[in-house]
DNA sequence: GTGGTCTAGACCACA
DNA sequence: GTGGTCTAGACCACC
């Protein structure tokens, strides 16, 4: 079964569709569930698998191919780069984005830097609970 | 000084006016620096400090009054709930917002959760390198 | 203990308070807890009981004077009527206006007649369960 | 005929038209007049029909919304949930609403139990005589 | 085309 | 003065 037959998009979530595609190929190439260099389907074949609109697909593709992430042979399909350089940068920019919001919006609740590590213990090992952010 | 004063908003950050301005009053209420109870300005007066439209405010208004942050007096003005349930129950909700979304994103990359630890005190001790996520 | 200090007014639950107000000196007067002819309170009096405006009793007494509900002699105070055809038709106005509103909404919901009166049997009776309304 | 151009609005009768226009969706629909997952009429289309601003209509949609009642999806419309969990919860809280309002006027008139009933009982069937409420 | 946001400005009832 | 509602119209991103 392809990959992304089983993703699942949330429409209307303050991240346009075709950004949460983006998003979605990105973290199956970081994982490494994409082969550089492999194939990946048709704008129709994605249309039909994802349901959405084939110019969603297009842009998608557009934006991926400006990052140079995926290249277009023209009359033959697009392909993963083989560029390991570019899935690295991927990775970073990706995992940065993350560390720097998370930190923000923790801090701006007052949390110091002790409060937040003991928060992200506290919520990935025990499940629900939290301490009291100071 | 007024707290909101100093308040800055982003334009254009892909998150609506309104909704940026709910979230600094949310932090600065789980920061304790609105106490319960307290008046906050008009709509008008907030329009003023923030520069925005006074319909804009209104929104921010009543969408915090459904949320039962503030309660609305008519002729009057808006006060914040003496509620101190609410006040917990949006430090909790913000909180777990938070650590829920930057774990599910750095799973996404693949990192484990001592990865995921990791990563994190990296980022907050040192500055900006980060380890390498399995 | 006079009989206002207990009134509990709700702010802002799409009905002006000089209209609850008036509405709970009606009530009161059909259910025969002010005689006819009884004085009632100064408009400075009843501001502090209810802890509101001035000018909102000033209103609600305006009102009810116009009504016929109460009279003023001036220098003196304000007066509840002595006519009974006053009381009469108040408790028929209020009654009528419960009534229709009620049935008109349980119709729009689909409720047949004899449903409605299934409902409010249960209701009243039981307390929380609801029939099926069609 | 869309069932939406029989609607008519009445303009200040103390409900706010975006109220009023709420409130007509979800009588339809515990009437059952519309179907679970059944695309409703864009803003625009909507606001022709109603002939009421857009923005007015853009409120109903975005309350609705918010009540789990509607879910938006950008640049296609919106759609009446299908989750009947909803359907059952907007049908309670109407019903209850009623009856508890009702009651609640009735007995605030010093109508007892029976009284109560009895005045519907007339009401409903002979038309406009109603009992003397005790 | 769709929904989403924002502005400017008006009017109202209320306190 | 306050909050509440509504309109007209603009602009945007998205599908």
């Amino acid at each position: 079964m392809p990959l992304w037959e089983q993703w699942s998009l949330a429409f209307d979530v303050r991240m346009p569709i075709y950004r949460q595609i983006i998003l979605l190929f990105n973290q199956a190439f970081v994982r490494g569930e994409i082969r550089p260099g492999e194939r990946i389907p048709s704008i129709r074949e994605m249309s039909a698998f994802l349901k959405v609109n084939t110019n969603t697909i297009q842009r998608v593709y557009q934006e991926m191919e400006k990052d140079e992430q995926i290249n277009s042979k023209r009359g033959i399909g697009y392909f993963f780069t083989e560029d390991l350089k570019t899935l690295e940068k991927t990775r970073r920019n990706l995992t940065v984005d993350s560390l720097r919001r998370f930190a923000d919006e923790m801090r701006a609740l007052g949390c110091s830097d002790h409060d937040i590590m003991k928060e992200l213990e506290i919520y990935i090992k025990g499940g629900k609970q939290n301490a009291t952010c100071s």
